[in-house]
DNA sequence: TTTTGAGTTGTTCGA
DNA sequence: GTCGAACAACTCAAA
């Protein structure tokens, strides 16, 4: 028998892991559920619902293949690790087969396992199937990892041949019920948060769903990648991110079918922020430091940032006063999404303007995101505080309200999620002084003022 | 080893 | 309104 541990691969198509338990012979798959960690990781409960759905899905796949899914709960890593070890005892496993987790304690976890797995004499297999290349692999010619994006990604370019799509293999001898393990409960009761009904429409779940928004995309809409994506108005960006952070969706399909596509700068741009991606994910994997709550640049963990429950919460409810920050505030919480254009400015004015750690904003983030992935999460934070690898320069910190002129010129954006301030024309709509209508904040801080502020801090901070 | 060019996503100021 | 320079100087990567 051969094991197939699912984690971020919530998917049969292009998966790795699975492929190989398949080529082995008769494969069970296993999902183990970490409720308590969900809590103290702080993932949102929108995401939660999105992977519960998913595993749905792949439970009908797997069915398919006469593959049966065995899920349990556990209380956290260790409480996992012990669940595996069962599992492969009770089914007399010869393989184990997972597809790496790059974050920190992932990594360990699964050190973890492969030795507990090969104690017990199982033939256990690490795959790289989440990122296009390997991560320790791409090296600049030092033999170091590289710190800045575009020699990584002019690398990573040069380095890149996709395998061929595996042949298609055939299914189990039969779907049979495997004996219980230690933890084992139904799929649907592994601790999930409440469902909410509108979340099934925003994001639909399920290989299907993700391949014809990738077909779609790349269809048409991808060759006006460049000049359409930094408008949060227009639908210029793929939206993939959820189905490519839990899996469902393989990145060697987006690249594949983005490099089909054969639409000029459109599809180049989008895989450029594919290997944004990738940065992060190596990025992560190199700097321990980075998993541990510190800044990329460990020396600007001493800025003076400033923790006032107040500033925070406006920013949070999307009640700051400025409309564009607050219209993509509203978007996060009403969709659990967040085009990427207003992630820049939301996080640059949490960070900048009010100078507020920008620790607070990347949980805050994780807690609504139904995209939420740590190492991108984590590196576009630091991006836009300017503590990152490669990250703005601290003095290039964006004015929301120029951002918003020039990315939400017409104010459709705005209006959509901040409905008081849909009779404004498109001049005052950006900012509205003191033409705002009673049931809107003033700005809580001064542009020009906090600006100063945050140059200030990060010009003294150099002793 | 030294040198050189380059670095996601800008803003402000003054001519 | 438009344009170029200043912002502040540092690190990375490769020649």
């Amino acid at each position: 028998m051969n094991v197939v541990w699912f984690r971020t691969d919530l998917r049969i198509e292009d998966n790795l892991a699975l492929e190989a338990a398949r080529q082995r012979g008769e494969v069970i798959a296993l999902y183990i559920a970490t409720p308590d960690q969900w809590q103290t990781h702080n993932d949102a409960p929108i995401k939660l619902d999105f992977w519960r759905r998913n595993l749905l899905e792949l439970e009908k796949a797997l069915s398919r293949l006469k593959i049966p899914l065995v899920c349990a709960q556990a209380p956290d890593y260790p409480g996992s690790i012990e669940i595996i070890c069962s599992a492969l005892s009770v089914w007399q496993a010869d393989s184990l087969h997972l597809n790496a987790e790059y974050p920190l304690n992932e990594v360990r976890r699964d050190h973890q396992v492969l030795s507990a797995a090969r104690e017990l004499g199982v033939e256990a297999v690490i795959h790289h199937d989440q990122i296009l290349i390997e991560p320790g692999s791409v090296l600049n010619n030092s033999g170091e990892p590289f710190k800045v994006f575009t020699p990584f990604s002019k690398k990573c370019r040069v380095m890149l041949q996709l395998p061929d799509r595996a042949e298609k293999l055939g299914p189990n001898s039969s779907l049979g019920v495997p004996e219980a393990i230690k933890g084992q409960k139904p799929l649907e009761e592994l601790g999930w948060p409440a469902p909410e009904s509108r979340w099934t429409d925003l994001w639909p779940a399920g290989e299907k769903a993700a391949r014809e928004k990738l077909k779609h995309f790349c269809s048409q809409p991808v060759a006006g990648y460049k000049q359409n994506r930094d408008f949060p108005a227009l639908p210029g960006t793929s939206t993939l991110s959820p189905w490519l952070t839990s899996g469902v969706i393989s990145i060697r399909d987006c690249w594949r079918e983005a490099t089909l596509s054969h639409s000029g700068e459109g599809p180049e741009t989008w895989k450029n922020e594919l290997l944004w991606r990738e940065f992060y994910k190596h990025i992560i994997f190199h700097y321990p430091h980075v998993n541990m709550n510190k800044a990329f640049r460990q020396e600007l963990d001493s800025l003076p940032w400033r923790y006032d429950e107040n500033d925070f919460k406006a920013w949070c409810e999307g009640k700051t006063g400025i409309p564009i920050v607050d219209a993509a505030m509203r978007q996060l919480k009403e969709t659990g999404w967040m085009h990427n254009r207003l992630r820049m400015i939301t996080a640059m004015f949490l960070s900048k303007n009010l100078l507020l750690d920008w620790r607070w904003g990347e949980k805050w983030f994780m807690e609504h995101l139904v995209d939420g992935d740590f190492s991108a999460n984590n590196g576009g934070w630091q991006w836009s505080a300017s503590t990152g690898t490669d990250a703005a320069p601290y003095f290039r910190i964006f004015n929301p309200i120029t951002q918003s002129q020039r990315f939400d010129a017409q104010g459709d954006f705005i209006r959509y999620f901040v409905p008081e301030l849909s009779e404004l024309d498109e001049k005052s709509i950006h900012d509205p002084g003191m033409l705002k209508p009673a049931e809107y904040p003033l700005p809580i801080v001064d542009l020009k003022m906090s600006r100063q502020r945050a140059l200030a801090a990060f010009k003294n901070n150099k002793f």
